[in-house]
DNA sequence: TCTGGAGTC
């Protein structure tokens, strides 16, 4: 018997998926074809760029543009209006006598690639008329462009060197519903903006849901009289195919298990067309990928006719394996993608018809009483699962299987909570600080942080000295701490190392620690990962570690195949070179002395402190950890060099991870007299010689 | 003591 017997059952309700359009016009499908530029060519674009759903609004678009402050564009899937509203703005004028029209993307690859797009739509050379800006990359003229795409990140940049925007005439926020941190920074200094310029015209495209609330933020009429409104809204419908949607009958005790059952039930049962399946993480990715290989092995020695190609997808995966996903199958073969979050939103596999849904996703959570920033698998939101399933029907009409019941499905929330109501805040207060919002409490948040996660953020930047007793940044420290495109514990500790003797290798530490995953584990070379990778650990713990490991690749002349025998992250560690470059700009820029410890680790270590003394824990004789401030019980990362060694006394990290337990990740040992030294202001040294954190306790 | 989600300045 080759196919598995299956104990999973699905129904369909009768309704159809909300907000799927009927529309199925598949030549003008613009997405992804390469440009050959030619003047046939030049004229299909054209022909094409009508064609978009956008392309009816044109007129509309521009009209409430002139007449509002503010547009919401509420835009569906595939509706073309962040590459077309753009053009629409340039040929109506709005780039005019040097000004610019700016386009925010919540991600780089996003603003690299619409740029592309743009570019070429326009037979432009990209860098020229259309250009794009992002951290490390910077393909934009500042005569010549009129049309910049940037990551939302680099708008709050930039207006730390000018604040009121001038050179922008337009700004588009994109994706806008996504709601990540640096969207909702955006959003609330450019209504500040708005009030002191008149001229600065905001789109805000959004989906459908948020539309009211961005509507309510923006419009600033306060008469009650609707023509006085500030701020527009328009709907763009979009292109996208009908998907069914089916549930299944009883609760799923396994979504692990019941991905790969139904994986298997779709390549028994159903036609062509590629799968994906999403699950929460690495490990289930991995597990679930080796249960569909098993089970393909099964079946192609019985001889089915079609083969099975599984692949995973996560952003831990090497970029050439990432990229695996990309590539067509033959039409013997069905592809089946297992991924995490990052198939949601961030990219668009051609040729998926099915999608599997486990409704888990796991996100990013904050508890301000004890400053621990987790990652916690949480139930997605409805829009969340809306967005999974249109996955199946971006090239044809497709099915969408959800791992939980209809009535589960009712009870979650609407939307997911956005970042800034679930992030440690020091950095967001830094920044808000250092572009002049003094009263950051009063600050016009779109959806306000917890109090408390404020005052625990104003605590930590007063402690590291960025912020003076009246809450006010400190020139220089904190200052140039909010100039570091790093947390402010980081920013603190590369701003020290000059007087510590040490920026040479706090600086390398500072850049390797921005890397994930420098240390590959391939899941069937455990051992000789491990084998290899404790050539470079260090009894010190995980910093020093990794200055080993940088300084080793620097010597093998940064060597792909010597990282590779090394079980070395290679990009990773370019990038670290390409980090490392830039922190040490800054660091030039702000006179801190070039020096190194010279093989001597203490003052390394110290420095370390000095930045990241709040984040300190004790030994425990039960074997685990405390941390100082909250008495906490915390672990040691298994991904630590510290794993499994003998315990030093006393530890500070860089971050703590939430899964089973608390660990700490990126562990150094460090001396508790160093504690008191450096941090004065936080721990005092009790009579019996235990370490106390001054602050009052809050329970 | 047994494991990191996606992004970004």
């Amino acid at each position: 018997m080759a196919a598995p017997h299956s104990t999973m059952k699905f129904w369909k309700p009768g309704a159809e998926a909300p907000g799927i359009s009927e529309e199925r016009d598949l030549s003008s499908e613009t997405t992804g074809s390469p440009f050959v530029f030619n003047p046939n060519t030049a004229l299909s674009i054209e022909k094409q760029r009508q064609k978009l759903p956008v392309f009816k609004h044109r007129n509309n678009i521009l009209y409430l543009v002139e007449s509002f402050q503010t547009v919401i564009i509420v835009g569906e899937t595939g509706c073309g209006k962040t590459t077309q509203i753009p053009q629409y703005l340039l040929e109506a004028g709005w780039a005019a006598e040097g000004k610019v029209v700016g386009v925010t993307q919540p991600r780089r690859v996003a603003a690299i690639s619409v740029a592309n797009r743009v570019a070429e739509e326009r037979g432009a050379l990209l860098g020229h008329e259309v250009g794009y800006t992002i951290r490390f990359d910077d393909c934009s003229d500042p005569h010549a462009t009129r049309i910049k795409f940037l990551t939302d990140g680099m708008l709050v940049r930039e207006m730390m060197a000018d604040p009121l925007l001038k050179k922008y005439s337009v700004l588009m926020l994109d994706e806008a519903h996504e709601r990540t941190l640096y969207t909702d920074i955006a959003i609330g200094l450019l209504k500040k903006i708005q009030k002191k310029r008149r001229d600065l015209r905001v789109i805000v495209a959004s989906a459908t849901l948020d539309a009211k609330k961005f509507h309510e933020f923006f419009n600033l009429n306060e008469t009650g009289d609707p023509n006085k409104d500030t701020c527009g809204i328009l709907t763009v419908e979009g292109r996208t195919f009908p998907v069914d949607i089916f549930y299944t009958v009883s609760p799923v005790p396994d979504y692990v298990k019941a991905t790969v059952e139904t994986v298997m039930k779709i390549h028994e049962m159903e036609d062509d067309g590629d799968v994906l399946a999403f699950l929460t993480g690495q490990e289930e990715v991995e597990k679930v990928v080796s249960l569909l290989q098993e089970q393909a092995r099964a079946l192609s020695r019985y001889g089915m006719k079609k083969h099975l190609r599984i692949l995973p997808m996560y952003s831990g995966l090497p970029y050439a394996d990432q990229m695996k996903v990309f590539e067509r199958a033959p039409s013997t073969v069905r592809k089946i993608v297992v991924a995490t979050n990052i198939a949601e939103t961030s990219i668009t596999i051609n040729g998926i018809m099915f999608v599997i849904d486990c409704a888990f996703v796991k996100l990013r959570a904050y508890n301000p009483r004890t400053a621990i920033e987790s990652l916690v698998v949480t139930p997605i939101s409805k829009a969340s699962a809306s967005q999974r399933t249109g996955r199946a029907g971006r090239n044809r009409p497709g099915k969408c299987f959800r791992l939980y019941t209809e009535e589960d499905y009712e009870k979650l929330p609407a939307a997911t909570v956005p970042e800034m109501q679930r992030s440690n805040l020091a950095p967001v207060i830094l920044q808000l600080k250092a572009l002049g919002i003094d009263n950051v409490l009063r600050f016009s948040f779109l959806s306000p942080p917890p109090a408390q996660t404020m005052v625990q953020a104003l605590e930590l930047l007063y402690a590291l000295g960025g912020l003076d007793h009246y809450g006010r940044l400190t020139d220089p420290l904190g200052m140039r701490m909010a100039e570091f495109p790093l947390s402010p514990m980081f920013a603190k500790m590369l701003l020290e190392s000059g007087n510590f003797g040490c920026s040479k290798e706090i600086v390398t530490i500072a850049s390797m620690m921005q890397i994930q995953n420098i240390f590959v584990v391939p899941p069937n070379q455990k051992k000789d990962a491990a084998r290899e990778h404790r050539k470079f650990a260090v009894a010190e713990g995980d910093h020093l570690t990794m200055l080993n490991v940088y300084e080793a690749f620097i010597k093998h002349q940064k060597s792909s195949q010597w990282c590779q025998e090394h079980f070395l992250n290679y990009k990773g560690l370019l990038r670290a070179v390409t980090v490392r470059e830039q922190l040490r700009r800054l660091m030039n820029k702000f006179k801190v002395p070039r020096n190194s410890s010279e093989g001597d680790p203490d003052v390394i270590l110290k420095c370390i402190v000095s930045g990241f003394f709040a984040n300190a824990a004790r030994i425990h004789h039960s074997g685990s950890y405390r941390t100082l401030r909250d008495d906490l019980e915390l672990h040691i990362h298994p991904s630590s060099v510290l794993y499994g060694e003998k315990p030093p006394k006393w530890v500070v990290f860089n971050e703590v991870v939430q899964t089973s337990k608390y660990y700490m990740r990126d562990v150094t040992a460090v001396e508790s007299s160093w504690l008191v030294e450096l941090a004065p202001h936080f721990y005092k040294q009790a009579k019996h010689g235990s370490l106390a954190s001054k602050r009052s306790r809050v329970l």
